[in-house]
DNA sequence: CAGAGGATAAGCT
DNA sequence: GCTTATCCTCTGT
């Protein structure tokens, strides 16, 4: 048992506790990792924004309804969305992952998006792609290959800013909840503005 | 650097 | 048809 796949834990604890994670994908012999820079909560049958809201129950949807730890990968436009399933007092909630710091496989990362720097994964569809994930890993577990968290190889960082949810209009309170998670000053993350902090946000290694 | 608009596919009404 | 938990390009400052 780890913290992805205990359901006495709120998907906001979730949330938070992902990053910093590594975030590994293997296909073949290519092994790439990134760690979590991003997350953000959708929390169930309550939440206007949220797959799951009003239990809302098709085909699509069906991986929210499996175990804590389940990843519930779907596909908006032409990108893939990746998930971790939560089960938070056993709703079906999960965690969108939105983006990650590359560690491995940096070129192999970027030559999948044909871009370089952050833009090859500061954004959850950009990060899908860079990974290779795909529907196939809708409905797996989050930790084992070929798409996995590590959730005992974690960077700790220096603050986590917590901000509103990316494109949710007009859903009243669930527009302005506070369930956005990030590193505070990490380039990695999407959509931000202004200078990298020290050391990307992270707290220094201590060895 | 900010904002607008289009691409593009699946699910739902 | 319309909407969507996006991305990219183009425009104007």
């Amino acid at each position: 048992m780890t913290f992805l796949n205990n359901p006495m834990l709120t998907t906001e604890e979730v949330a938070q506790k992902l990053i910093g994670c590594l975030l590994i994908s293997q296909h073949g012999e290519t092994q790439t990792s990134g760690w979590i820079v991003e997350t953000e909560a959708y929390v169930g049958v309550v939440d206007e924004a949220c797959h799951s809201f009003e239990g809302k129950r098709t085909p699509r949807i069906e991986s929210m309804y499996k175990e804590a730890g389940t990843l519930y990968v779907y596909q908006m436009h032409t990108h893939k969305m990746l998930n971790v399933v939560t089960r938070s007092s056993k709703e079906p909630e999960a965690v969108l992952i939105r983006a990650i710091e590359p560690y491995e496989g940096v070129s192999v990362l970027e030559d999948r998006r044909n871009k370089t720097g952050v833009q090859a994964t500061d954004g959850p569809g950009k990060l899908t792609k860079a990974m290779a994930v795909s529907m196939a890993d809708n409905g797996s577990v989050a930790d084992a290959p070929p798409v996995y968290i590590d959730p005992s190889t974690r960077r700790l960082p220096e603050r986590i800013e917590l901000s509103s949810r990316i494109g949710i209009p007009n859903k009243g309170q669930w527009t302005d909840a506070l369930l956005r998670y990030s590193v505070r000053g990490n380039p990695y993350v999407s959509r931000r503005k202004g200078k990298p902090a020290d050391n990307n946000g992270w707290c220094p290694v201590l060895d």
